[in-house]
RNA sequence: GGACAGGUGGCCGAGUGGUUAAAGGCAGCAGACUGUAAAUCUGCCCGCGUAAGCGUACGCUGGUUCGAAUCCAGCCCUGUCCA
């Protein structure tokens, strides 16, 4: 179907990254003759980024799989302002430590999954705060104001939305898109950047970008959007009961990452292993097409492989064995949330919320009464039950099918 | 600055003096069925307590009342229109 010439294309097309694109032509006769520098905008409002920009981190990665190079855009100069993108409330401001911090939090997750240096192939992590700072208001509003107008602004999704639905939006976040525009010409100017991508939702910025960097320099850039990804049952990616499938480890433990892998829809298991790993797309049609409960094996593949990139390959393993452990041997696999009781023993409904399967312990009593509480696969009845354990044993602690935990003296 | 409308639990949204910890829906959790899937059915879904019960909660602060999410006053925030 791919009538694509360059490997970039090709490669983003077949594996379904490609929502809208600016002129793809164009762009696929660019990366035909030179490596293209593209890039993709983070936001640091938190020490991590979720699975619902994956899709993003893994588009830098093919770029780089494919000979060009990643620009990976962390806007901790947007940040202070807030994308009013799809949100109903203006977002709280940060101070510049915490997003400091969140970048270089954030980097960890990026030096897994792109080769950072100095080659022209090499992926580097840039900053927009770095030259939005130096922007003055009205430097700012002579150099980028005036290719802009309100009318246009006024059409745009983000804006439009807020204001339908009659929710505020301040003039600082009405600012944001111009800001973001000014990204890519900044790139496009000190660095080359070509290709800016991002998901179906950053359109209007990124075309934004693309008009501005035409206007004020007569540079030709493109954009591409990836789809929206929705779960199967039509959810944003990336929510559980929990909050947010977090991409660092220390948001998340990798076991928790790699059982929301094993879970997903039978549905998503094909788009899911083309979108985020980079198993052979003959191996993936293989997976895609098992029947029944067969398809299991390859969401364990899919999990596998998601976890071992973003967690490594020992993370993966060791998610992999505890599972497998505690699913299918019924015994306990040593990735499993552990919690010790101390010497004194501990109310159940205690070691249920201390654990985290509950939120409280009123809720920890009424999964018992649920018959939802077990311990060494045995239904516990008594919500007052006290648990102490021998020197040198351990319990296994389970809510549910699917949560489980061992339990130390 | 003026007029009007509005601010309810994670979200949406009923509720205009008492039996309202607050209808209904969504989301979520659990049970049954299964394949750690989906669909379906059932239960749960503010906190503490084994329980009786207690605490906290309908923008904020006061007031009226035996009793307030509901009435009154002031304030804050939002929207629409006017200046």
């Amino acid at each position: 179907m791919s009538q694509y010439l360059s490997d970039l294309l090709r490669l983003l097309d077949q594996r379904g990254y490609i929502h809208q694109a600016t002129d793809p032509a164009a762009l696929d006769a660019l990366a035909m003759k030179q490596i293209v520098p593209g890039y993709i905008g983070f936001d640091a409002t938190a020490p991590s980024l979720h699975i619902g920009s994956l899709v993003q981190i893994m588009m830098l990665r093919r770029l780089q799989q494919t000979g060009h190079k990643p620009i990976v855009l962390m806007g901790g100069g947007t940040t202070r302002i807030g994308d009013p993108t799809g949100r109903d409330e203006s977002r709280k401001m940060l101070n510049d430590e915490t997003i400091d911090a969140n970048i270089a939090s954030i980097r960890t997750v990026f030096e897994k999954l792109l080769i950072f240096g100095d080659g022209p192939s090499d992926a580097v992590m840039v900053n927009n705060h770095d030259w939005l700072e130096k922007l003055g208001y009205i430097e700012m509003l002579q150099k980028v104001g005036t290719h802009f107008t309100v009318n246009r602004m006024l059409t745009f999704d983000s804006v439009k939305l807020r204001l339908e639905r009659e929710q505020p939006m301040t003039f600082l976040e009405f600012n944001y898109m111009i800001l973001q525009g000014y990204d890519y010409r900044h790139l496009a100017q000190t660095m080359g950047a070509r290709l800016q991508m991002g998901g179906s939702d950053q359109w209007g910025n990124i075309v934004n970008g693309i008009e501005l960097t035409r206007r004020m320099d007569g540079i030709e850039v493109y954009g591409f959007t990836t789809p929206l990804l929705t779960t199967a049952d039509g959810a944003k990616m990336g929510k559980t009961a929990a909050g947010a499938v977090w991409l660092n480890e220390a948001q998340l433990p990798s076991y928790d990452f790699w059982q929301y892998w094993r879970n997903v829809d039978d549905r998503d298991v094909g788009r899911f292993l083309r979108l985020f790993t980079d198993l052979p797309l003959d191996e993936i049609a293989r997976l895609e097409a098992l029947e029944g409960s067969a398809i299991n094996d390859a969401k364990v593949v899919l999990a596998n492989e998601v976890t071992g990139l973003v967690r490594g390959p020992d993370a993966a393993r060791a998610a992999a064995g505890t599972a497998s452990a505690t699913f299918a041997g019924g015994g306990l696999g040593e990735d499993l949330p552990t919690l010790a009781i101390g010497s004194g023993g501990m109310g159940i409904t205690a070691i249920c919320t201390a654990i985290g399967f509950t939120q409280s312990n009123g809720e920890a009593k009424r999964k018992i009464a649920e018959g939802a509480v077990k311990i060494d696969d045995v239904a516990v009845t008594d919500p007052g039950l006290q648990l102490e354990i021998p020197d040198g044993e351990s319990r296994k602690l389970s809510l549910g099918k699917k949560k489980h935990g061992i339990l130390k003296p």
